[in-house]
DNA sequence: ATTGTTGCAAAAGCTTTGCACTAAC
DNA sequence: GTTAGTGCAAAGCTTTTGCAACAAT
């Protein structure tokens, strides 16, 4: 994700382009983690020392609310933001904390076959995630699927 | 639910049944709808006014370590706690705010079967829920399955 | 020029903690 | 009697807000 698709992000969304919001929204691109407002700030903070932590809270904010950003919570755990806002799910690792991505079409299609054909009544789906708890079994290798 | 076996689960998890413990996880039984911390206080504020805020959210936590309970989190939300710790997922009205608890064993067992076959690898899946979605169409009316 | 954004500091809100008192075992 | 739990008030953290200065359109 390059600085001008960030930016083109920004303005297609009647947002105005500015520093700030440049360097917050694609440090979020770049951390894989789900970071929080905070660890944005320190991420950011050496490269650019004049931002505050009001303003990554505010351009947080502001980013979910225009779909953005997705807002992600787990148990225990403080506001973390991911700036993956497709269909996708969570493995959340018990031992090092950590969120990643899972994305899985195969899966999505079951899920939404089964939810068609049984339904919920009195209630329309519009969208299922999961959240897959367990255990990195060797933290030094990553995740692959 | 009743008291003596409130207070027998208490016990069987070592820890001390006191009237405080007694009235806040029945309230928790009763209230199906996953309430904070403040929410259970203000439940049972008026037939035990003599029970502290700091007591609610104590018991909460000591109730969670032992098992009893489960934090549950949704995007922007406070601390929210479900007394039922059984496997289930949790469909989310984006409506009304409202959790509530789905449960559904041929689900599970189809995606169970599903991660057994395809696995994650470098990662051992130890438990997997859904949240689903969606509206209450109906608001008057409940959720039937 | 107008409108929206930033930074600061202060406030608000939720949750935790220290400690003396009390109750359960 | 011993150990653990409670209530109060205070502190701690995360997050939000008011407002004047500033920047983007």
């Amino acid at each position: 994700m390059t600085v001008q698709e960030v930016n083109e992000r920004l303005r297609s969304s009647g947002l105005k382009v500015t520093p700030q919001r440049s360097v917050i929204y694609s440090m979020l691109f770049r951390a894989r983690n789900h970071p929080t407002a905070e660890q944005v700030f320190d991420l950011i903070h050496e490269s650019h020392p004049s931002i505050s932590l009001a303003t990554v809270y505010k351009t947080m904010e502001t980013l979910e609310k225009n779909g953005l950003l997705v807002k992600v919570k787990t148990a225990g755990d403080r506001t973390r933001y991911d700036a993956n806002t497709d269909h996708h799910n969570h493995i959340y690792c018990t031992k090092t904390n950590r969120i990643i991505d899972y994305e899985d079409n195969q899966l999505k299609q079951m899920l939404q076959e089964y939810f068609r054909e049984k339904g919920i009544e009195n209630f329309k789906v519009n969208d299922i995630r999961l959240q897959i708890n367990g255990e990195i079994i060797d933290a030094r290798k990553g995740i692959t699927f």
